[in-house]
DNA sequence: AATGAATGAGAATTCATTCAT
DNA sequence: AATGAATGAATTCTCATTCAT
C-alpha cells in the first residue's frame, strides 16, 4: 500500500507502537494530502485517511481532536513546506538571476508541482472564502513569496541596467503567472506540463531580462 | 431576502407557482453559487441551497435528480455564462487590441470577477482532480479562451509589426496571468483588487505592444 | 410493542406520516421516559428511544436537535405534568383537609408514583448538581408544591383551632416526607408500597390534625 | 491540585509509587465520588477520574478491572462509610434520645451531607432501577438504618411514657424525612441548608417527644 | 505496578433522498 | 409541481479497554 513516498519519516512510522507524537501527526497529514488529492476535500472521510495511513479510526481525534483541525494542520504543513522550499531557493548561491531560476525550478519541480499537491492547494483555495483560517494561511505564504520576487526583479533590473519603467509590474505578472500555470497543469494535464510551464516562464524572463536569461530551446510541445 | 441580484431571471422567479421549469433550475443554480461561495463545496447542504432559493427541500431532487447533478449543472452554467462573456468580448468592434482590452475588462469586471464567483471557480477546480466531469468542463472553457487569446496575440504582433520572436509565449503568459490574478483577488483581497489586476495586465500589454496599449496611470496602490 | 400506555395521544400517533409536530414530540418524550426508567440516564441511546417509539433513528435530531435537548424537554414535560397534577389536586372541592388528601392521593397514585416515573425523577435529581438546567427545573416544581403545602397546613391549623406552635414545621416535614417515601418505593419496593406510604402519611396527618384526619386502618404490612 | 480533602488516606496517597493496593483503590474511589458529583454518572469518563486522581489512564483497569466495577465499588464504599457513621452514632453514650440526636447530627453533618456526596447518592439511586446491584446495595443500607430508628422510637416512647398510638409511624416518617431533606439540600441549596434541615428534624422530634427534645431556637430562615 | 498511545466498537449526529399529502 | 416530515446510511466523534514499554 506504498504510502509515505516522499519524506524521511518513513522507517520509524511503521513500528506501530513506537512512533512519537510528531511522527504520527506527520504520518496522518501525509495521508490526508494523498486523500484530498484523490477524493477531494468534500468527500474525504476519516476512514479514508486512517486507512491510507494504515492506522485505526480513532487516531485522528487522538492527535488532532477533530477532522477540522487535521485539515487546518494539513494546510499549515503544506504552507510551511512550501515556505521552506522558497527559502531554500532564495538561498541559492549567485545573483538574483540564479535565485529566480532556482525559484522557478522549485515551483515546477516534481516535488512541489505534482498534480496531487496542486489539487490540494486548489482544494484549500476553493474553501478559503468560507473558511477564514484557510484564507489567512494561504494569504500569508503567498504574500511572503511575492515580496521576495519583487525584490529579485528590482535587483535584476538594476543589475543588468535594463532601465525598465516598471519592474514591479513584471514581478507581479511573474507571481500570478506561476499560479496560473499551476491551474493549467491541474485541469489540463494533457495541454500543460511542468516542462512546458517552465519554458513559458523562461521565455517570459528572457524577453524581459535578455542579458540574464536565455530563451528555452523550444516552446512548442 | 434579496437574492439573485444579477440576472434577468428575477422577476419571473419570484412568483412562486408560475415559474417554468427552466426558471426554477436557474433559480436553484444561482442559490447554489451563492451557497458554495459562502459555505464552501464541502459543507453546503440541500437545505442551505433550498433555503437560499426560498423553496422547499424536495425541489432539487425534482428538478435535478440529485445534489451531484445540481453541482455539475451549476458548473456547466458558470462555464456557459463565462463562455458567452468571452464570446461577447471577442465580438467587440475593432481590431485585436480592442478585443483584448474587452476581454480584460470582462475578466476583471464586477460581474465575472466578484469574489463569490471566484470562490466557486476555485471550489470546482479544487475538486476537479477527483471529479473527471468537473475537470472536463473546466478544461473545455479554459482551452477555448486560451486559443482565442493566442490568435489575438498573433494578430497583434503582425498588426503592429513588432516581430516578437515568440508571441505565443506572451499569449501563454497572458492566459495564466489572468487566473493567477484571480487567485490573488480571492485570497488576498486586501492586497489585490480588480483595479490593480487590470493595471498589471495593462502594464504587461503596454510593455509588449507599446504601440497598441498605454501604460496604466499608476501601478502603485 | 405496547407503547404509550397512559395518555390520549395514542390513536393519532400511529399513523406514521400524519402526526403533528407536537404529537411526535410527545411520542418521543414518552418513549424517553420509558427508556430512562428501564436503562437509566447513563445508558440510554438514541437507538433505544427511537426503537421504543417505533420511529427512525434520525427523528430525534429532527424534532429536538440533540439528545441533550430531548432530555431537558423530557424533564420539562414531567415537571409540567406533575405541576398540573398538583394544580388539579389543589382545585379539589372542600376545605384544606380535602385538598391535602387529594394531594396525597395524587402523590401516591398509580400514575404519578409508578416506579418507572420515580426512577426518572431520581435520575434527573442525580444529575441535577452537574446540570444546572436540570436543577432549576427540579427546584421550580419542588418549591411551588412546597409553598402550597405550607398554606394548607396553616389553614388547617387555624381551621381546626389546633394552636400548634409551628405548623410550618409540620408542613416542611410533610414535603420532605413525600420525597423520602418515593425513594423507599423506588429502592425497596418489597418493603415500601404506595399503600404503605399513604398509610404513613395518613398516620402523620392524623397525629397532627386528629379532628381532620382519621388514622389509617393498619400501618402494619 | 488539592484533591481528597477529607480522609486519612491522604498522606500516603500522594507518594505515587509506594501506595499499597488498598490505598490506590481508595484514591480512585474518592476521585470517582468527586467526578460523579461534578459531572454526573452519565458523563464521567475514565480519563476524568484518573486525571482527578493524578494517575494514569490504565490504572483503573489494573485495580478494578472495569469502569463498571469501579462504580459498584464506589457505591459499596459510600454505603460502608455511611453504615459506619450510623454505627458510631448509635454507639453514642446515653439513652435513645442522645442516640437519635447523634444520628441526626451525623445525617446533616458537613461530612455526610455535603452536596457532592448527596449528588452521588442520588446518582446511584437514579440508576438503581436499571442496575440491580446498585439497588441491592442501596436497599441494604437503607433498611439497616431504618430498623435502628424504629427501635429507638419505640424505646423513646416507652422511656418517656408518651403512650403514642403508633410510634412506628413516627419512625417511618423520620426515616423518609431525612432523605427528603437531603433532596431539598441537593436541588434547592438556596432554600434548604443543613442547619434548617436539622431544625426541621429537631422541631419534629420536639413535637412528638417534648420531654426529650427541645424546640430549635428558630425555624425561620 | 504503572503508563499512556493505540484501538475499534458504539454512540450521536448529519443530510441526501423519498414520498404521502 | 411543490412540500417538508420522515428515513436510515454514512460519518464523525467518544471512550473503555488493551498492551508494549
Amino acid at each position: 500500500m506504498g504510502r509515505n513516498t516522499e519524506k524521511d519519516t518513513e522507517s520509524l512510522v511503521n513500528s506501530k507502537r513506537s512512533a512519537s507524537k510528531e511522527m504520527r501527526r506527520a504520518q496522518l497529514i501525509k495521508a490526508t494530502i494523498k486523500c484530498v488529492a484523490q477524493k477531494g476535500l468534500s468527500s474525504i472521510t476519516m476512514a479514508d485517511i486512517t486507512k491510507e495511513a494504515g492506522l485505526s479510526l480513532g487516531i485522528v481525534n487522538l492527535h488532532f481532536q477533530s477532522k477540522d483541525k487535521l485539515l487546518v494542520e494539513t494546510l499549515r504543513y503544506m504552507s510551511e513546506e512550501y515556505g521552506e522550499s522558497v527559502h531554500r531557493a532564495l538561498a541559492t548561491e549567485g545573483g538574483p538571476a540564479a535565485k529566480l531560476t532556482a525559484l522557478m525550478e522549485m515551483d515546477f519541480s516534481a516535488k512541489v508541482c505534482q498534480r496531487n499537491k496542486l489539487a490540494v492547494w486548489f482544494a484549500f483555495w476553493g474553501e478559503s472564502k468560507s473558511r477564514p483560517i484557510y484564507q489567512s494561511l494561504c494569504a500569508k505564504i503567498d504574500e511572503d513569496a511575492n515580496a521576495s520576487v519583487h525584490t529579485l526583479f528590482q535587483q535584476l533590473d538594476k543589475d543588468g541596467d535594463y532601465q525598465h519603467i516598471d519592474p514591479d509590474n513584471f514581478a507581479s505578472v511573474w507571481n500570478a503567472l506561476t499560479e496560473g500555470l499551476w491551474l493549467d497543469i491541474l485541469i489540463s494535464p494533457n495541454e500543460m506540463t511542468r516542462e512546458k510551464a517552465k519554458a513559458i516562464c523562461q521565455g517570459y524572463l528572457a524577453s524581459i531580462f535578455p542579458r540574464h536569461f536565455e530563451r528555452p530551446r523550444k516552446t512548442k510541445n
